[in-house]
DNA sequence: AATTTAATGCAACATCATTGCAAATATAGA
DNA sequence: TCTATATTTGCAATGATGTTGCATTAAATT
């Protein structure tokens, strides 16, 4: 799907900035910051902007966001609709590839049964399958 | 176990700025920023030095860092040695109390099998049973 | 008590995030 | 296609958060 068809779907207006940024996250499975989105349109967008675009988005859940483990807050596109709610994340240390992840199997949150579960915030960080293989390769 | 001599077990000195931290952690099994510490002391110790603290601490594992759903960045003492690593953690969204939890099972992690699983983050957010307990006494 | 070594406070700075407002731009309707 | 309206953007200012260097103070060792 273009870019200019999520944002109609959405009811949200074409603007360039979300042009720009939407196609930038769709053309890959990577998650940025807020500084790297920044760092990459230093010359065409306010940081402001990119702030409130990247909320937007968010709103809509074109993206997902999560925190890494440094506190590092990250957005990554996510083929929307699909998932709906909060969900594990893989990220890949060497190609910061994303891997949207199933939820947690019951019988572990099971093992919370005293106290009432209500957000689940899990990100596996690794090396990716192939990022692995290419390694092999040398 | 005192904190005088948790600080003496890791050869840490003791000075009135790490009895006073240590203390206010060791009494309550909450999960606090740097913020809230700093607001907690404003008083007494100066905000570098709460930084300084907190990162002496985490070295020696006295603490547990997490990062929750805001990118906020949560210590809690830890009964030390007793989590060696990077560990989940249940935190109470209305009485702030976090509970350590059990790794993950394996047949979870095995989904990831493709992949190279180098650290895991799990936070789990909901209501505790003792504030779920509370409830219902009302 | 004197010496050595480490911890603290302070000031300055760097980074990251938010808000209000005026100017620019996208959409809907004539 | 032009105009009116509502939304989005850029800019400036501010606030929050985190880091560093250095002089001073305090803890441990002898």
């Amino acid at each position: 799907m273009e870019a200019i068809e999520i944002l109609n779907q959405h009811k949200l207006r074409v603007t360039n900035t979300r042009l720009l940024v939407l196609n930038f996250l769709m053309a890959q499975q990577k998650a940025f910051s807020h500084a790297d989105l920044e760092i990459q349109f230093s010359k065409q967008i306010n940081r402001v902007s990119i702030y409130r675009v990247l909320y937007t988005f968010l709103a809509c859940k074109i993206l997902c966001k999560f925190v890494d483990s440094n506190a590092r807050v990250l957005y990554v596109f996510s083929a929307q609709s699909q998932h709906q709610d909060e969900h594990p994340h893989f990220k890949c240390n060497q190609c910061d590839q994303v891997i949207h992840l199933p939820q947690l199997p019951q019988d572990y949150i099971a093992l919370l049964k005293e106290h009432q579960v209500e957000q689940l915030h899990l990100l596996v960080e690794g090396v990716c399958k192939d990022c692995l293989g290419e390694e092999k390769m040398k």
